[in-house]
DNA sequence: CGCATTTGACCGGCGC
DNA sequence: GCGCCGGTCAAATGCG
């Protein structure tokens, strides 16, 4: 499983490890030290080279088979997650034969996160994700009156059932049974989550931890054998737990892996869930 | 009626 | 300096 991805023997979890960095000044400590994403509102989208600041990149691959499964539209439909994202633009892409769609994070207002979805190249049957943002964007909860917000929170209730459900099984217990408060703010997100620090990662579901962890744990490695050797019923559920020092020297150990490891688990009527180290 | 998607045009960066 | 390409904007259109 090593080398540009692997497929979990649950045939569900595929893992994949690309990352890029747009900045190639960024480090830990400057996406550290950098605001949160929710400044990034305040530069204007319209210019990108203003945006390239410190722009993160991460590449996810992710079998179509499961994307048309879960969603029939279009030949670059992303898969379902737990945000809302509002497409603005497409452009053919030289060198690929499929387009390449341009989404925007709608879930909150001022959301800087986008992500491109496109068909790879090499592997047609593969639909490679980009998702970017600004360091230590925080990413919002899902919970909108749009329908694609609708959606995304249904999908986030049934990824929410289906942890709970694999907690049961497996012992694991998910973090926002532990510590997610159940009452949560229904408006005024960003608020929230600029509150939050990155020891407070998103509970608001667990499947927004996964960017704010890749934000937050920067470039830092993240593939854990742990994770993708064993059928983690619940391990999905763990790996959005906040990367803590102990856990980074484990991973330390990991030193021939690339910088980023993302891990896909498909889960029904829900799509593919990210993992972040 | 409101919202999301589509699509062409425009802008800026990068390579030659 | 020029051209190419990627990325974004914004108006138009379609759908729920």
């Amino acid at each position: 499983m090593d080398g540009g991805g692997s497929f979990n023997k649950d045939s569900n979890l595929f893992v994949t490890e690309q990352q890029l960095e747009e900045n190639d000044n960024v480090s830990s400590e400057t996406v550290a030290e950098s605001p949160p994403c929710s400044t990034f509102k305040d530069i204007k989208l319209g210019s990108p080279k203003k945006g390239r600041r410190s722009v993160q990149k991460r590449v996810v691959s992710v079998p179509i088979k499961d994307v048309e499964g879960s969603r029939l539209k279009g030949e670059s439909a992303p898969p379902p997650d737990s945000w809302a994202w509002r497409k603005y633009g497409q452009k053919p892409i030289k060198g690929s034969p499929y387009p390449r769609g341009y989404y925007r994070c709608s879930s909150s207002k001022g959301c800087p996160a986008r992500k491109q979805v496109e068909r790879s190249r090499v592997d047609p049957t593969m639909l490679v994700i980009t998702y970017s943002c600004e360091h230590n964007h925080p990413w919002p909860a899902s919970r909108n009156n749009t329908t694609a917000a609708k959606q995304a929170a249904a999908a986030a209730a049934a990824a929410a059932a289906v942890a709970a459900e694999a907690s049961t099984t497996t012992g694991v217990k998910p973090e926002s049974s532990t510590s997610q408060p159940d009452t949560e703010p229904e408006s005024g997100t960003e608020e929230r989550f600029a509150d939050l620090t990155d020891d407070s990662i998103l509970t608001t579901g667990d499947e927004f931890a996964w960017f704010g962890e890749m934000e937050t744990t920067s470039s830092t490695v993240l593939e854990n054998p742990i994770f993708t050797e064993r059928d983690n019923s619940g391990a999905d559920v763990a790996m959005f737990f906040p990367m803590r020092e102990e856990d980074e020297s484990l991973f330390a150990d990991l030193g021939e892996l690339p910088e980023c490891s993302l891990v896909f688990r498909h889960r029904r009527n829900v799509g593919p869930q990210v993992g972040i180290c």
